[in-house]
DNA sequence: GAATTCAATATTGCATACAATCATGTCGAC
DNA sequence: GTCGACATGATTGTATGCAATATTGAATTC
């Protein structure tokens, strides 16, 4: 039985897995459909479900149970789990297998630390050359993030949140930089879902309202500062400071 | 027969490959040492030939030809080169195989924008934290770069300049940031392969001491600045004008 | 003689089968 | 009653074999 959080409700949620060609799996002599986009599509389901805390930091990751939950072959899954490792959204143990990843404290300070590094200057870019059509892109960002969280769909809310920030890369026509902050926000996920202090509501609608409007005006300098600073108030809703273990990695700290 | 620049030759001064276990092939009943660091030896042996242009972008690195020269089962060479892709170093083009990637124009741009972006504060930083044992690491690293150009090994050179970037990142303790780094730095390499104008001597050495001394002083404004020209530099060697196609390609793009 | 089609070969993509390793639960000894 | 060793079960790591696809060469036709 599956011990995921993927059962066959959540899988239906995940948006991108009906892409995931259907297997008749009656033998060897059907003829599949090589799709030849499974890797992929997994990847992206499994990506999706870490983004929005379907699948809590330290999950396993079964091979077999993927498999059979997406109707694919464990060769494929171990691609896509080997592709999202690389992405450091999973961590594999020799021989124990896949688990979602549970960041460290200082993974956690020097993730936050890259994106400070990287996305304000992005975002100064990206208020150049902003065209009316981005600008429309963000706000329909913007739009479902408030409906995902009017809903109370928190998860889906903060994944919208993160598909924000690498748009705003994307903007700036850098897609080297928009990959190292589409790794760099995947991880924050992971770090909020570990990390995030629940005292501190996250009022982020306000601030990527802001930015957008730095950016409409391409007011570089302006989507700059807001960006810092947002990404100043996101570390500050988190709790890194120096703590004996994360919560939740208890468990697997005592094993 | 083998196509590859990996004869018997280049392999023994792979260094890395050493480590490649010893299989004995007498059948499947013999014990293999099941060294189980495999595949990132072979990553490694692949990427070090790449770093020193000993397979310059396009080399076509097929499967069963790497099987052989490495001793390994297929599986892993495949598992090897899917790392590699990952940090774009080969592109893998379906049902073909994988190749020495061949970094466009535009990606050339990118990269040396991410490292303008990344590098700069980031040796700011490690001036900072770095201590006399970094210094004397640094110090090592320069020497051995300037006895493989003496030795008229370029490869080697490049491969050890890039080497002493990523370890500066790694003395601002930054692994995140230097994992990024160490990307592009990878790809620079296949930049320089590709549109590096002979003209233009890499005097490196020279930024290499000055840093070196500025982060031994702790000057972090003045590495940051060391740090930029030394990259605005390097970008000045290539040659990144828009062109029919890279030096190289043309072969391909004919096909 | 040149071009196009078709067959043959080589190479990758994929899945399955086996081997190795780890976790768990039971039995026995102290 | 508790601790330890062992056997069993489950899960991953790896290799091999087959199927699908691209490339190469030859033969045929215009």
């Amino acid at each position: 039985m599956s011990t995921l959080g993927l059962d066959s409700d959540s899988l239906a949620l995940a948006g991108l897995c009906s892409s995931v060609p259907m297997v008749m799996k009656v033998g060897t002599m059907t003829k599949k459909q090589s799709q030849s986009g499974t890797i992929e599509s997994v990847a992206s389901a499994l990506e999706k479900a870490i983004h929005e805390h379907r699948l809590p930091p330290g999950s396993k990751l079964g091979e077999d149970d993927l498999a059979e939950i997406y109707g694919v072959s464990r060769t494929q899954i171990r691609a896509a789990l080997q592709a999202l490792s690389h992405l450091k959204l999973v961590e594999h143990k020799r021989n124990r297998g896949a688990f979602v990843a549970q960041p460290t404290l200082r993974e956690a300070r020097e993730v936050f630390e890259a994106r400070a590094l990287l996305e304000p200057r992005t975002a100064h870019s990206a208020a150049a050359r902003c065209t009316p059509e981005d600008v429309e892109k963000l706000r329909a960002h913007i739009e479902a993030e408030h409906a995902a969280l009017a809903a109370g769909d928190n998860g889906r809310a903060l994944h919208l949140s993160g598909l924000f920030h690498i748009e705003i890369a994307r903007i700036a026509d850098q897609e080297t930089i928009a990959a190292f902050i589409a790794q760099l926000v995947s991880r924050s996920s992971l770090i909020i879902a570990l990390y995030w202090r629940r005292r501190m509501a996250i009022c982020e609608s306000h601030a990527h309202d802001a930015l957008i409007a730095a950016l409409a005006a391409h007011d570089g300098p302006q989507a700059e500062e807001l960006m810092k600073s947002h990404l100043l108030d996101l570390v500050s809703s988190l709790d890194l400071r120096n703590q004996v273990s994360a919560p939740g990695s208890l468990r697997e700290a005592l094993t």
